[in-house]
DNA sequence: CACTATCTGTGCGCTTACGCACACTGGACG
DNA sequence: CGTCCAGTGTGCGTAAGCGCACAGATAGTG
């Protein structure tokens, strides 16, 4: 089902750059297929290229020595995967794979190290997006701590939600259930009062979100606060206008 | 209780500054008291200075609309509290609070962020401990998913005892449930199992480590996990030798 | 020395989630 | 058309942690 357009722009973080930027990072972008389940890297595994989903998600996961795991942070065509690479640690300690397939843009980690280093409107952009990852964590975290199994599928449903196009997502309980870190039982009872509220459909691996408002109301605050946060730190911006995201007024 | 030496190299990011950047910032610290329970900023505020504890350990939380909350990681003289500064978003949703009175160095927010912008050794060494950071969180929310409350009080005593010169801490059951996120009386219960095993000793906030080698036994691995990728991410210089952090041999 | 506030210990009922076992169902495939 | 199996539903018993209530214990204070 490959999308019949594509184009650099679906991604947030590349359609931010200045003209300039586009200019030298586009011709070295390379659109490469995600299917679903795919590793892109393993912990611990050096870095080769970075990724800016279109139409894909990814999900960072931590795993556990005996094999439990929990997914830290989602990433879409508001990111991108492998800031370890500009971070300077070059590798991290988790897992990413391809919750949602679709698309993404590939470039060569080099590339964009380099375009990093040279300190302009990229940098800036990417360490705002790195810290809208770090809210995301942070947040995962205390959800983690205090939230019900039900609170967390929410929450889960909805970050999914807004990294796609449409409201149908190929996911099993299975699947959601290794994200979550809870037992697949766990998600099937919580997906289970979700059907028989009206709030979703779903059937082998098929979900659909009916009634997002009912959602967005069953979920802990956990998903507003990440969502106000990344909506802050970079704000969209119309396609048409020009590129924005400069250093903010400098208080102090 | 102060003691009698103060020194920037106390902290592992001053002592890793080159002497061109010493001279430059040096001058601009100016050493503040941390007293326990002090709130260096509360979620949303806007920063103006940053810190680099010596002697002290800050914690970061995260705290949800109905009070409960949870450390999200813990900062002492291998690292500074503010990253949200130069990351570019000038605020976190974050508290920080000193879990441990000590002393701090203290610099305006925008005399780090305009070193932080010259892109030299103090940019490189910022990101990489940034990178450590988002280690410790991540590890952080693992482990409140899958590790019982007894390891992460290993987990915990293990992180703080790294930061102090010396194997007593002043904490109270109370304080340490707020930060782990759980009930009291679960603290009272899993340090009663460490005391009767000989591990640590405490009364009325005072809790010193008698042993610590078996103390990591009972921990968790997310202890390890973190403190292996801090040492690869910031690897402790002699003091003796010339500064160090210079970008990776870069591979690709 | 008595008083008081703080810190710690303990018990109990309740909820949530876990681990396991097994039954059902719908779609793919030979 | 029958078989098979991934995906889902359900029902246990058990364990961990919560909320609450209250009892003891220790240090400071007047």
């Amino acid at each position: 089902m490959p999308g019949p357009i594509h184009d650099p722009q679906q991604n947030h973080l590349l359609a931010a750059l200045s003209p300039a930027e586009r200019e030298r990072l586009y011709p070295h972008l390379r659109l490469v297929p995600m299917p679903l389940g795919k590793v892109l890297y393993e912990s611990g595994d050096r870095l080769r290229h970075v990724y800016f989903p279109t139409n894909s998600i990814v999900s960072l996961l931590y795993v556990l020595a005996d094999g439990a795991s929990a997914e830290i942070s989602v990433v879409g065509n508001d990111g991108l995967i492998g800031i370890a690479l500009f971070m300077g640690g070059e590798t991290t300690p988790s897992r990413a794979i391809v919750q949602s397939a679709g698309y993404a843009y590939r470039l060569i980690g080099q590339q964009l190290k380099d375009e990093f280093h040279r300190s302009g409107g990229m940098q800036l952009l990417l360490l705002r997006y790195t810290q809208s990852l770090i809210t995301q964590m942070a947040q995962t975290a205390v959800c983690n701590r205090h939230h019900s199994v039900d609170q967390q599928l929410c929450r889960w449903l909805l970050l999914s939600l807004d990294r796609l196009s449409v409201s149908q997502l190929t996911m099993t309980q299975e699947l959601i259930a290794n994200m979550l870190g809870v037992r697949r039982e766990g998600v099937t009872e919580a997906a289970g009062k979700l059907q028989r509220l009206g709030v979703i459909e779903y059937s082998r691996g098929q979900i659909t979100v009916l009634d997002r408002p009912k959602l967005e109301q069953l979920c802990c605050e956990c998903y507003a606060v990440v969502k106000r946060e990344s909506d802050r730190l970079l704000p969209r911006t119309d396609a048409s206008t020009p590129p924005k995201i400069q250093s903010m007024p400098s208080a102090e």
